[in-house]
DNA sequence: TACAATTTGTCCGTATGTATC
DNA sequence: TGATACATACGGACAAATTGT
């Protein structure tokens, strides 16, 4: 006799696609469901292994490639990793912030396709924090964060690279400032930004202008001086802003 | 013959996960990856119905059950949607907002159990926010969010609701802001703080406070009073910032 | 180097459920 | 009511990957 552990599962609020009244859920769901509110409510630990496909799937009742597709769901969601071979498996994963970034920068990159998401609200949502995002670094001076920002300001721009010495040096400030927040929303921002640019023409006075900004912002961090540091970022983004909107063919 | 459109397919830089180097990329990523190139192109316009799974495995050169590990990945993604029935199948969804938020919300609460991200961060990132967003709020005075902010303010606050109509307020600032980007990382900040503070004591006399200052911000934000809007919030987040530490029994 | 063991990866064939016409 | 065209689900088989002996 096979146990069916999903005929009277309750509902569980957390994280799930809302589905229709009426609507009937597909078992690659249920599945995938029970095994995540297992996952965030800790009853299987990070890296703990879980039983292999077979087995899932007689634990629930269901074929192995229900539970296949229900662990790619969870795999997507960066909830388990799947390993081949004879010590492979389905793993919990940690949480890392590195991939929240990654999958926020191509939702970010859909929406800003859309009337919804402006160039006025990524440059806005920049002035907002990067200066902040300096200042915090400056007040941190934390030598690792202050090493890798001044490095980043040293690296000489290339037209060719896509604007990603400039955009390096950005995503530095804000990983200085040690609130992953701040990274969480802009790095992916200036992503969508960097993307939008590739090839716009600019010029190598510009390049350079730029570039002086980067080592003046950074210097001021090194000193630690903080409200520098700040009005230092917000000049450089105000300065930004009008090449931006000349660039940009879109919006 | 079949036709393996997989074979030489050149490495796609964009929202791929990493792949080590000489491990092999299973057939259902490529595959995703492929669709998700296609979509994110534009080769398929939003709302586009894609071929039926069979017509998909026979093009990829892979069967049928590959072709649905897929499009589980994809939709986990809120890139397809896939329906039942006779006008079912697989169709390009458009970006949306509200499932970006909900997302992130579960990717926050998850990084919120590990040292990466704490109570002090959500914090920072809220005052960083928040009063910002009352400012533009007040500036944009567009009448339905104002609408919806005094109605926010307007709810009897109720200790058994787990802080519902608190954070719905806020909610409601954020998204009068006119920036998606606000609601799209302090929503998430938001619902992650409920979840932490769900049954914390909280006295009549504080939540009254409470609800003194949301309604002193809407009006504020109802007559365009966009510096007094800002310096209220900013207010009201600095005074709950010591219960916030109080209730908490995690960080 | 070869081989065995374990687990995921992939395939096929078939049957069922679901929504529309 | 039935026909149609999809997705959903099952079970079994074999291939491929990885590690240990």
């Amino acid at each position: 006799v096979v146990t069916d552990e999903l005929a009277d599962f309750p509902a569980d609020p957390v994280d799930r696609e809302p589905a229709r009244p009426g609507r009937v859920r597909p078992a690659y769901h249920r599945v995938a469901d029970e095994l995540r509110s297992r996952i965030v409510a800790g009853a299987l630990a990070c890296g703990e292994r879980l039983p292999n496909e077979t087995d899932l799937g007689r634990s629930f009742g269901v074929s192995r490639s229900t539970v296949r597709e229900a662990l790619r769901v969870l795999a997507s969601q960066h909830l388990v990793t799947t390993l081949r071979g004879v010590h492979g498996g389905s793993f919990v994963t940690e949480p890392d912030p590195a991939s929240v970034i990654r999958d926020l920068g191509g939702a970010l990159g859909a929406l800003a396709l859309t009337p919804t998401l402006g160039v006025e609200d990524l440059a806005e949502a920049r002035l907002l924090v990067e200066p902040t995002a300096a200042r915090r670094a400056a007040e941190r001076g934390d030598p690792g964060a202050v090493r890798a920002i001044t490095a980043a300001a040293k690296v000489e721009p290339n037209p060719d690279d896509g604007h990603r010495a400039h955009l390096d040096f950005h995503a530095a400030v804000l990983a200085g400032a040690g609130n992953i927040l701040f990274s969480l929303l802009i790095t992916p921002v200036l992503e969508v930004l960097r993307s939008r640019m590739a090839r716009a023409p600019i010029t190598r006075a510009e390049l350079n202008e730029v570039h002086g900004c980067h080592q003046h912002i950074a210097a001021h961090i090194a000193r630690g001086e903080a409200v520098q540091a700040e009005e230092a970022m917000r000049l450089h983004l105000v300065e930004l802003a009008p090449f931006y909107r000349r660039a940009l063919w879109i919006g």
